[in-house]
DNA sequence: CCGATTTGCCTAAAAGCTTTAGGCAACTGC
DNA sequence: GCAGTTGCCTAAAGCTTTTAGGCAAATCGG
């Protein structure tokens, strides 16, 4: 009887564990024990510990990205710069595990083969709604990465205690902003 | 002989450590080695490894206090907005391992004794130069802390890679829109 | 100044994670 | 059904964390 593992397959399910323990709790004994496994089997799969976390990271920015283009598909302006925006937030709250593997350190070589490509260029997207060209829209794509990034990731880490006024709003108004700005970007 | 440890002493040992070779990589062993001193003597001072790692944040979360109030005397406006940014920034490629640290998830009680409440209040002192009231004032000090955190995060994970325009003019126009949006922030 | 107490670093040991090497059995294709 | 490949196994070394208990060095009281 043979367990049936890939890498493929230790991935996805590197990703649940991760949602469910942290992404940082996800070890390649522990993933054993869930195949009822030898931990030493799941070498043959994946290179080290840190395969396996890249991979999981890889995983997860291209599930981001499939979301984000359904996301977009049909929306502008900024209803488009809403819905991108919480592809992010959403994610972040159903995965955080997974979303904390998106963020990741990836070495070049990795990078490259991701789906950090398809999230910039989901960003410019959203830009093509507002009137800026290059390279204010560079410093637009990684305004808009800043803005998710920081706020996703600062919410999620209980940065804003849960005092009043509430996230929900402070998220709402945050895109207000963001579109404000972005009608109006001020010239160099 | 005896080699003078104390919490304060390795919390800093262990910033310094982190901004070395990461602060994944400060463990208590490496933290003994640096001390010439056996793994278990260490644990008279330290609770465990998350408690070592906790103290650190702490360290850096003071650090980065006392220069965001250096940087904020004496400024208003746009230049204590850009003094503020800078402080994050700049101390985040200083000392990196440092940054890392005070992204740590503090638990409740380590939050409540951490300077997160002298962060807040230095983002509120740069909003005084704007014209904004409550709640909207709240929207904006976790916009800054977002974009402040975000921006930071995405340059130093190498998320802008080396591509053109530079970093150095993003982050500029980044702080002109900030200046812009702060000064006209929209209504609900 | 010296004995008593506290404190600090030690040895020892258990338990868990990572990674490599080499082997045998179970699938796959002919 | 046999040969070859692939997959999971046993074994083992090295690292980290953490606890328990001991001895010696610093510190304090007389």
């Amino acid at each position: 009887m043979r367990a049936g593992l890939t890498a493929e397959r230790l991935a996805q399910a590197g990703a649940e564990l991760a949602d469910e323990v942290g992404f940082e709790q996800v070890t390649v004994s522990e993933l054993a024990r869930q195949f009822d496994v030898k931990v030493a089997s799941l070498y043959s799969h994946v290179r080290n510990s840190h395969d396996l976390k890249t991979r999981i990271a890889l995983l997860a920015l291209e599930e981001l990205a499939d979301r984000g283009a359904s996301a977009l598909a049909g929306r502008a302006g900024k209803d488009a710069l809403a819905a991108l925006a919480n592809v992010y937030r959403d994610y972040a709250r159903e995965h955080p595990g997974r979303y904390a593997a998106a963020q990741l350190r990836l070495d070049p070589a990795a990078a490259a083969a991701s789906a950090g490509g398809r999230h910039s260029q989901m960003a410019r997207a959203v830009l093509r709604g507002y009137d800026l060209t290059e390279p204010d829209q560079t410093h637009a794509v990684r305004l808009l990465g800043s803005v998710f990034h920081g706020y996703v990731s600062l919410e999620m880490g209980g940065g804003f205690s849960h005092s009043a006024p509430d996230t929900e709003e402070t998220w709402a108004r945050i895109l207000d902003g963001l579109d404000a700005l972005l009608r109006n970007w001020p010239e160099a």
